[in-house]
DNA sequence: GCGTTCTTGTGAAAATAATCACATTGTGAA
DNA sequence: TTCACAATGTGATTATTTTCACAAGAACGC
């Protein structure tokens, strides 16, 4: 219902807001947020009525408070397991990268086939053979799962995470995965992403 | 004047056409690329027909001519040389992605303030230390760049890419840069698609 | 030869998203 | 007290993106 380019934008505001909150700011105007997050004022504004927080025209928005309303928008107040498939390179940097991070999403197990991977710990964390992840996602009731395996293996991995009660997939391989509905499926595609780069950085398009 | 979205959808349909290519398919309807890439065939349709390729009411269109005609679009029939700021995970990990694919996206060099990664090659990819930056890139007259530093010396990085010519900017830091207005940037924000993810898996904005 | 069945291309409509613009309100200075 | 100011919340508007829906045309079976 609230539209997914809020809902982005929400993700982006908390961030700015805590560090705001470290920094010491108490309260923070829409046009101070829209420049951190490259948007316009109204924006800003049009997202947090969305959500059903109010500043006052004076103060504007108490950051502690509105940090507190975005964490209860997000249903994350506490730590969320995630699985993570395939630790090849994209798979070891996703892992560093939320271990560093005192974010709430905490990867709780990777998997992998191949065997010299299988049964330790990589980058923090165990990584189990694959054969073990349907049993794994049912026991642990994981909801989300980001998958960095290959192009050819992603959509039976998809489909055995799906089976075993994941609803949200966060896919790092080239491919668009086939799921119901019921699935929710973000595409991380950094070919695209870089190629969209090259395209509007040529210039050709002004 | 390509909107965004069209030109990340071209992206999208090359590769699935290369691949079809490759499977040796000589032509493609529409309704066929909606579901490689998860939109509709009208889509689709009208994609192509903004970038001016036609395709026939028999035959759809014509992979090898598609292909020809999308990377015409894009300009980029050869290589294209692009550098990379801050040898981190991520950073190592799009290293070792652009080596691994037939891709005409060339990392040439990479960049970083720890000395104990400069002057050495680094996944396939000469880390040079970040001082030298700037004249390689007027030297070798590039125009985008990946940027995987910290947060804290993005946009230090920005303005120096900037200020050597580079036009646009593939920024995985979670900042978002102030830049001109003739420069572009394109944000990956991994925490943002996760929390995206988590958001609409719970299900309770359905 | 003729109707049926696929397509494509595209004008028109619908859905989504972003922006404008202004009434409203508490604050501080005169 | 009163006025100017600066910011919010939001109806109305505009812009952008997607989808609908159908004319047109070749291939195929009969």
């Amino acid at each position: 219902m609230t539209p997914e380019k809020t809902v982005e934008r929400l993700s982006l505001y908390r961030r700015f807001l805590k560090q705001l909150k470290d920094d010491g700011v108490k309260n923070v105007y829409s046009h101070h947020l829209a420049d951190l997050s490259r948007g316009t004022p109204a924006q800003v504004r049009r997202d947090l009525m969305l959500i059903g927080y109010n500043g006052s025209p004076q103060k504007g928005y108490d950051v502690p408070e509105l940090i507190k309303h975005i964490d209860n928008f997000f249903n994350t107040d506490e730590l969320v397991n995630v699985v993570l498939v395939g630790v090849g390179n994209v798979g070891r940097a996703l892992l560093s990268y939320f271990r560093s991070g005192k974010s709430h999403i905490n990867i709780i197990a990777s998997f992998d086939t191949d065997e010299t991977k299988t049964d330790r710990i990589i980058n923090n964390c165990t990584c189990h053979h694959i054969s073990k992840l349907s049993e794994f996602i049912s026991d642990k009731n994981i909801k989300v799962g980001i998958l960095t395996a290959p192009a050819t293996e992603a959509q039976v991995i998809a489909n055995t995470m799906i089976g075993s009660g994941i609803t949200g997939i966060l896919n790092f391989a080239p491919v668009r995965l086939k799921v119901p509905q019921t699935i929710f499926v973000e595409d991380v595609d950094l070919t695209m992403n870089i190629e969209k780069v090259l395209y509007f950085a040529s210039g050709k398009q002004v």
